[in-house]
DNA sequence: TTAAATAATGCAATCGATTGCGTTAACAAT
DNA sequence: ATTGTTAACGCAATCGATTGCATTATTTAA
């Protein structure tokens, strides 16, 4: 029924030669005169081989394979940073297994168990965990696998390889230009805080209060999923304030388009009454009506630095016992949610 | 340096026991008594044993991987669609190696090539390849391996596995639906029609001008990459249009809402002056100003179907020569971008 | 108590490619 | 012609888990 597998065996046999001289003229191994090698390249087209990559694996322990964990692939922010990391992966020659967490820490660490079972060379992790040093990924320091945390690192994140951008710097720019506009009520509607970034969001939120001289009130910080049905239930929510904030900060640019969406609705002027400034710059955040004001978040470069950097890892047999953190850069965009000539 | 692989040996070693009977224990086999099975467990644990998944899948040859192929990962509905597919194949024991063919065919082919060597168990393609015959999933056939199309099928679809909508009858739906408010010059933005999607939608346009008595005129279909620079190039020259079309059906949302917009920096009314229908219900095709009348496009569904296919395909042996087809319901939503009342 | 039946475990080959080391062949040097 | 060098290739072990077919231990039946 199912086809006999092709072997470098069947061609050795079918050539007269050993399976090794095989195995050597099909990798240009310096060793084999250029008439067999040719004999044998030729062989192997006619009867269909392809190499088997588990058995080299196997026996070579190095398997061009990276594993990646997201909490989820589907937003606009994580599909781009795959999309530069499975580019920048295979023209290095590696390709990716990518695994969603779906913020669970369980399943997360099931997704490190099981890429650590198919000996992926390195791991990418943007972590869900919001233990202060994730245990689960203890194997592969301890095989020096190297891992890479990108965008949501753990909160002890010195002591890791990361690449991220500075969440709480970003935050602090975009508060603090709703503040430069007189605003006084600033909502900040946001994500879980135990999670990183959450977190220095948060902090830079607040930072920007405290500088500007304004009262911090823990009333005005909404925890919630980011999605936009929890965009629909704070737009509800917000319209039942009294007084009505004049500005929010969203952590995302999904929220905070649905959230602009519904105010609207309401028949709230934007920005006139309230101003919105998102995150993530999400593609149609330009399009919206009014566009958003957002911070510009580099997707793609990300993925694209979480890669080199696990390669350079996996190139230069390194020693250094503590992580390399890389911050990218980002910027604020101002546009018409808020109205603000630019400075 | 690297700490050495924790195998059964070692396992069996510390216990007085075969190899045999450790890899045994492991996984059950009811043949291993209950008291060895606790003691082989407990020191796994206790050594922090993984299973080499590589050492596994080359001897049963069962890999437990499924192969991705897309032409890009980072569009809204793609991710959507791999999002269903990681889930689907999560749960029923398999993961992903997803790649990027970037509308290559020659891409396309070496990642066929990769996943076929790393003996993935299947293979799920939304083809880029425009040959009637994708030639290079040969060895996949051969080899009895399931491949299953989506979306983007190739041209003989029908010998083929393929998940799919009913893209003719969707764009039949999403022209007529123009067609009903009286508009005449109605202008098609699409894609490569060599691709079979993009095809099917031409033919539905035509379909739907020709059951209306309104001539087809091969001016009004322009093919385009369907990117954000696309849509501001095929923006400005509709600007130059005299007279303009009264309606545009364009095949994706994200190049109609670009088109939509410039449209309206220049002035234009819409859906006063001209209509506007995409394709894709991406999320903020109902935020945009105003909402997009757009086909709605089931991914995650699409993902989750396709998995199941090749996992079905996988579990019964199956003999049937030709391919199934499995078309997703599709749904046209009408939103302020055309001017009607529902129906 | 002993044969028969069943339960539990071990042996050794196998999956396919790789590679250190040993051989053989070919050619050059003396 | 003999030895020394290279060049070209083969042998066989190895990577780690699996499994058909023994073999041994334990029960059960008679």
């Amino acid at each position: 029924m199912y086809k006999k597998e092709i072997t470098i065996y069947d061609i050795a046999a079918a050539l007269n030669v050993s399976a090794a001289t095989v195995s050597r003229a099909l990798k240009d191994h310096p060793a084999i005169s250029k008439k067999t090698r040719g004999k044998i390249r030729e062989k192997a087209l006619e009867m269909g081989y392809q190499t088997n990559a588990l058995a080299s694996s196997l026996r070579t322990s190095k398997s061009y394979t990276l594993g990646v964990i997201v909490p989820r692939l589907n937003s606009n922010f994580m599909s781009t940073v795959l999309a530069g990391m499975e580019k920048a992966a295979s023209d290095a020659g590696y390709h990716l297994i990518i695994m969603q967490s779906f913020e669970s820490e369980i399943k997360e660490k099931e997704n490190a168990q099981l890429l650590f079972s198919h000996r992926v060379d390195g791991l990418m992790v943007s972590t869900t965990s919001t233990s202060p040093e994730p245990a689960h990924f203890k194997p592969f320091f301890a095989k020096n696998i190297p891992v890479v945390f990108f965008d949501r690192i753990p909160q002890k994140y010195n002591q890791y390889n990361c690449v991220t951008i500075d969440n709480r710097e970003a935050a602090w720019q975009a508060t603090r230009h709703l503040l430069d506009t007189g605003k006084t009520r600033v909502l900040h509607i946001t994500g879980n805080t135990g999670i990183q970034v959450y977190k220095q969001r948060l902090e830079g939120y607040k930072a920007a209060l405290s500088e500007a001289n304004k009262p911090f009130d823990h009333q005005m910080v909404w925890e919630t999923g980011l999605s936009v049905e929890d965009g629909e239930i704070s737009a509800k929510r917000i319209m039942t304030m009294k007084p009505l904030p004049d500005a929010i900060f969203v952590a995302n640019d999904t929220c905070a388009i649905t959230i602009m969406h519904h105010l609207q609705k309401n028949g709230i002027k934007i920005p006139e009454q309230i101003e919105i400034t998102g995150f993530n710059n999400d593609p149609f955040s330009e399009f919206s009506k009014p566009s958003l004001t957002t911070i510009n978040y580099p997707g793609e470069e990300m993925g694209i630095k979480t890669v080199n950097l696990i390669i350079d890892k996996l190139n230069t047999k390194h020693i250094e016992p503590k992580g390399k953190q890389i911050v990218l850069k980002f910027g604020l965009l101002i546009r018409e949610s808020t109205n603000q000539a630019a400075k």
